[in-house]
DNA sequence: TATAATTCGGACATTCAGGTCTTTAAGTCT
DNA sequence: AGACTTAAAGACCTGAATGTCCGAATTATA
């Protein structure tokens, strides 16, 4: 609803790569199985993100793949940007053509600002709250089963 | 970005029919030649939006499409539901199952009450809402082009 | 230097939304 | 009844998104 599913995988891909230590780099083959992603199809949008500059990759052995930039540096605007483009965000929502402040579509007043704070808030949230909410996700589970004696 | 292309073409055609007075039916080619759409697709889409009740159909001489019900009576989220299904509405923004307010996603708590927001404004916007910015959007025309002297 | 490990890149396959065309059924009019 | 008009229904086509496969390029390590 709000991206495509390339960059669906993307966040996963990266979320997953965020909760990871800095230093080294992690192989597609883990991240894939480990948030159960198609794992040829993984790789090349791990690969437009490193053409878009939010990983780094290196081939051979100890290879893999690593954040560019730190976790609080990588909004989720910036991955669907990377993965979609634009387009999508700055669209009139009836598709209708022209359309803009001065020749309003008959959504437009209601609809910007509705599509402003979606926009804020990809904008606002990066991978490191996604890998706290990951990690809290986490601990919910673990309490759930030792209350109820598994 | 809130709904198919699909559906962007049944509330074209649902807007363009809110704008006819209210007695009988309405050719699918005038709609699709005054909404520049494409016939035959849309009138696969038009039927779905029969079988929905959103619409009623007659075939043969006089025969055409028009609202079953009045335009303050049908709401954009009918639409996007009689097309596109509810799914996405309701959709986890990261994709991980199982995602629910006991078990949420990473994004579940910020995302959520943007989600209602979303879902609010297709409730509470109906045909008649965009009739009216569709005849607001003429007269801006109109406007217009009075005083650049055309 | 040889080998193994790994991403990169392109060719190919599959699925699905979007879209056309043709035939059929259901009305209206003379 | 017969001719005509129009939506309904289904077969079919197209292009984009999704996904696989395999060889080439690159690099660490023995």
């Amino acid at each position: 609803m709000l991206y495509s599913g390339r960059c669906e995988y993307a966040v996963r891909a990266l979320t997953y790569l965020a909760q990871k230590p800095a230093n080294g780099f992690t192989l597609l083959a883990e991240i894939t199985e480990a948030e159960d992603l198609p794992r040829a199809f993984s790789g090349k949008i791990l690969h437009d993100l490193v053409r878009a500059g939010l990983l780094r990759s290196a081939r051979g052995p100890s290879g893999g793949y690593a954040l560019a930039l730190p976790p609080t540096d990588i909004s989720l605007l910036q991955v669907v940007q990377s993965i979609d483009g634009t387009a999508d965000l700055d669209r009139c929502a009836v598709g209708l053509n022209p359309c803009s402040d001065e020749m309003p579509c008959p959504l437009h007043d209601t609809w910007k600002p509705l599509r402003t704070e979606i926009k804020q808030y990809l904008e606002e949230t990066t991978l490191l709250d996604l890998a706290a909410g990951v990690s809290r996700k986490r601990k919910l589970i673990e309490r759930a089963n030792a209350t109820s004696g598994v």
